[in-house]
DNA sequence: TCAAGTACTGACTATATTGTCAGGTACCCA
DNA sequence: TGGGTACCTGACAATATAGTCAGTACTTGA
């Protein structure tokens, strides 16, 4: 989104943080549904695509939301699972996806 | 961005109305600092030009999250103010700006 | 031997969002 | 007559973000 830093409020760099198309989802699947691995993730999410979700795993993981466990195995097992830093985001962003709950019927009216 | 609707969940909502690059922060502005003028505003945000300002005031507008009073005067005047149900979402964004600025120099210092 | 599952990578393309710039109306002040 | 203020609009270009598609290595099961 070349945001703007030094951020203007706190609102800004947690937005930055959160705004890809697909975070707010992964997030929210970590911390409801425990650790998962990459395909689980994949099945979970509808209309994602690998790229996407590699990608965003990544981000999220140097930003130190999100902790990734490499089984050396074949076939390969990756879990993903919040840090206890993520924990804090996610417990942050909750009242946010309330709000988004409750009013998505007019949310999806209202926003073309 | 181009999101999925139907959202997969509220977070995802949410974020589609506020993830705009500059949106936030006009909703923390006008919370924070009451009706503001279009001029006001610009002044008070560093690096928005004129368009995307006009341009997420309307969005915001057609959201139903602000309100725009355009007082019949030369040189014109016109005032934007949230409106209750923008409350509701500057409420719910709270903790998120919270988080943000309580990790702001993490998040600068971790995210590219 | 061939397909399927696992977790990816990388080149390339498409779309979405943002920015630049010029202009527009109406008035006041010098 | 020429600025300055105020609140915009629209054409176009630049950038950012997301998507498509092919391909990797290894192993199990049919």
């Amino acid at each position: 989104m070349a945001r703007n830093r030094p951020y203007t409020c706190g609102l800004d760099a947690a937005i930055d943080v959160v705004g890809g198309k697909w975070k707010a989802t992964v997030l929210w699947m970590l911390e409801d549904q425990g650790p998962l691995r990459f395909g689980e993730l994949r099945r979970r999410i509808p209309g994602v695509t690998e790229k996407m979700l590699v990608q965003h795993l990544r981000e999220l993981e140097s930003d130190g939301l999100v902790h990734r466990e490499a089984y050396h195995q074949v076939p390969p097992k990756v879990e993903y699972s919040l840090t206890d830093y993520g924990r804090t985001l996610e417990l942050a962003l909750r009242p946010l996806g309330d709000w988004g709950h409750a009013n998505m019927a007019r949310i999806e009216a209202t926003h073309a």
